[in-house]
DNA sequence: CCTTCTTGCCTTGCTGAGCAAGGTACCATA
DNA sequence: TATGGTACCTTGCTCAGCAAGGCAAGAAGG
């Protein structure tokens, strides 16, 4: 049996390190909420979510690229292609109606995930 | 290709439902923080989550068995048969020093997380 | 000139969590 | 006699995150 390792979380480093298990979930609600603001393309998505939780979230590519191709299969966003001014060619994600309703069902129920969570914790820790 | 399904998430019934993917950690967190306060048993761990919770979080037992047998595994948990008052057997687990240490990283983890998230979600929808 | 870094897109293949669906056993109630 | 609650368990599937790669082009520095 070749252990578990992977992630201690005993230190407390400047951005904390998270079980992966954790960031179940959020990316589809990160992503779809930051597109609610504004068309973004997809190395955006990535600065943008470091930038706002002050480097808490360091999203990979390889769950970025796989995730807007789903959501996009979904019919939840579509892309448009653009360049850029320095000539580089960028795709552009934005909301489709059905996503903007999707991403308001999600940012609810994680708002009420979170106040459950709170509500069993809280009491734990007392 | 067979379409999604699953969890449409449109309708809002007295109890939400999730989308798997938002309980993926929150199981772990949840157990190590009932059995913070005491001493529990698989079943009781069951009904005190959906009780806290209102009825929001409705564990199931493919997921909290397995979940308890690996946290014990990993030595922070430790199980002991009682026999309770109708003659049923029960295995009550409790923490080890380890999985003390281990449930305050968790929930530190949990509290970050939920406060970033905040963050972005907050600013997103105004 | 050559290397390295940054931007910007992408993929394949593994791991591991949640869970549906089953099973066992006992007791109470209808 | 069957149904439903308590109380434990398992096997096998799905799917999300991600490590690790790759492609292309421009900028920076030696």
């Amino acid at each position: 049996m070749p252990a578990k390792v992977v992630n201690d979380c005993h230190s407390t480093p400047e951005h904390m390190e998270y079980d992966r298990e954790f960031l179940t979930g959020t990316v589809g609600v990160l992503i779809l909420s930051l597109l609610c603001e504004r068309a973004m393309y997809g190395y955006e998505i990535l600065q943008e979510a470091e930038r706002r939780s002050a480097s808490q979230f360091l999203m990979k590519e390889g769950t970025l690229y796989p995730a807007l191709h789903q959501m996009e299969r979904a019919g939840f966003l579509k892309a448009a292609w653009h360049e850029s001014d320095n000539g580089r060619a960028r795709k552009y994600y934005s909301l489709t109606a059905k996503g903007r309703r999707h991403a308001e069902s999600k940012r609810r129920q994680w708002e009420s995930i979170s106040a459950a969570m709170r509500a069993i914790l809280g009491a734990a820790h007392g």
